[in-house]
DNA sequence: GCCCATTAATGAGCGTACTCATTAGTGAGT
DNA sequence: ACTCACTAATGAGTACGCTCATTAATGGGC
């Protein structure tokens, strides 16, 4: 416990050289692995055996890179949502509606299940439902909140002038949360009941533009009060 | 294949009893085990055999009255879902106010997780990314199309008169799937970024007078187009 | 070049949800 | 009362994610 100058500090010198070397290369083909072999046969019938083999490492070791099969998971289509979020906030910038800017930028993330529908609801499920202490999960959820940053950064570009600007913020999260919600029931599936939205992408720019309309009217309702 | 009469066709007859007497007392044995044992100690702490030990049956037997243990849970908290949608609906009839009504309808549910949170957390995740076969969790999403419509109906009550009747019910179809997303999301606890909102009854409301007034918003405006 | 504290890697073992070949029980027909 | 087709029940076995005591590798101090 006590810290007294010793071995343990100097391996955290800056050059840590062929240790650390070879922990970055198993945690590359670990991911590969794992990103290859859902890819071809989908999450639940990929087993950690397998994906340690592919990436040539014991069985046991994968537990060391990522601390659950839940997690490989995230970390792989981690990258998917990041991407999906960066190209949805740059599609989004480019519209003047705040509907359309909202819609677009959804729609990124919707559209980015189209390869591997099965994975991307496991992905889901394990995103909102996994365990807290999950380093992936973590990451995940940032991203989340970037996603629901990028949409309350739209609709306040959007909030009409001389409203409380701590109410339009407000306003603007719970709405980028509902937002999110909505996404996320839709790419959960077969959810809700016996709809199963042939058309998925028209169900949610149904509820995005209710849900916009929604948040402009209650900031909007201020300024009559004010 | 081919139904010829035979005694097959016979136990169908009305009266097989001793033998059904028998399995409807082990459904509810195993029934009540469950229930039990999941408020006792949660229901990632229960095992399936504990469960068949309380209900006095074989490992096995669970199986043949839940598939899995995700229905056995399924199978538990779809009556609390029931009982809360039926509190809810009649609350909701009292309020005038359309947000006050879909509010008071939604918090019926967000309060039943009072109890037992992290079963409710688990119910949720079971009830969006259950297999989609499992007869329980069918029953389950039967529960939420009927808060769904529940929740519509009490939108289409409060839409202006005038208003084609076939867009008032897809919007307000539209406006409950957002509502009980935003619903699920909150139930599923720590999930959206790092808000953990200190208060969810005071989001859940905040949430839904957006959407409310995105739906009345978006069937107002069609008035002014005709 | 050797020592050895530290940490990475290993893989046999474990717990548990679930399966399935076998056994037991039931009741209609005679 | 006896038969026997049928299904409910059983529990040892299986699959698989994950653990952890043990072993191997590394590199700073001397």
């Amino acid at each position: 416990m006590t810290s007294r100058p010793g071995r343990a500090d100097a391996l955290r010198s800056p050059s840590r050289g062929r240790r650390e070397r070879g922990m970055q290369d198993k945690q590359r083909r670990i991911f590969d692995a794992a990103t290859s072999l859902f890819a071809e046969r989908g999450y639940d019938a990929v087993g950690t055996q397998e994906i340690a083999e592919r990436a040539d490492v014991a069985a046991g070791t994968v537990f060391r890179y990522a601390s659950s099969k839940a997690e490989l998971l995230l970390m792989v289509y981690n990258r998917e949502l990041r991407d999906a979020i960066d190209v949805g906030t740059r599609a989004a910038a480019e519209q003047a509606d705040p509907i359309d800017s909202v819609d677009v930028l959804v729609q990124a993330v919707l559209a980015s299940s189209a390869r591997h529908p099965a994975n991307v609801v496991a992905y889901q499920r394990e995103l909102l439902f996994g365990p807290a202490t999950d380093a992936y999960r973590t990451a995940g959820l940032a991203l989340v909140g970037e996603l629901e940053d990028a949409i309350a950064t739209r609709l306040i570009a959007a909030a009409p002038v001389g409203v409380d600007d701590a109410l339009v913020r407000r306003e603007a999260d719970r709405a980028a949360r509902s937002a999110f919600a909505a996404l996320s029931l839709l790419l959960a599936g077969p959810s809700t009941g016996a709809h199963q939205e042939a058309e998925p992408t028209e169900e949610l720019r149904g509820q995005v533009a209710q849900i916009v309309r929604g948040f402009l009217a209650t900031v909007t309702s201020t300024i009559e009060r004010a």
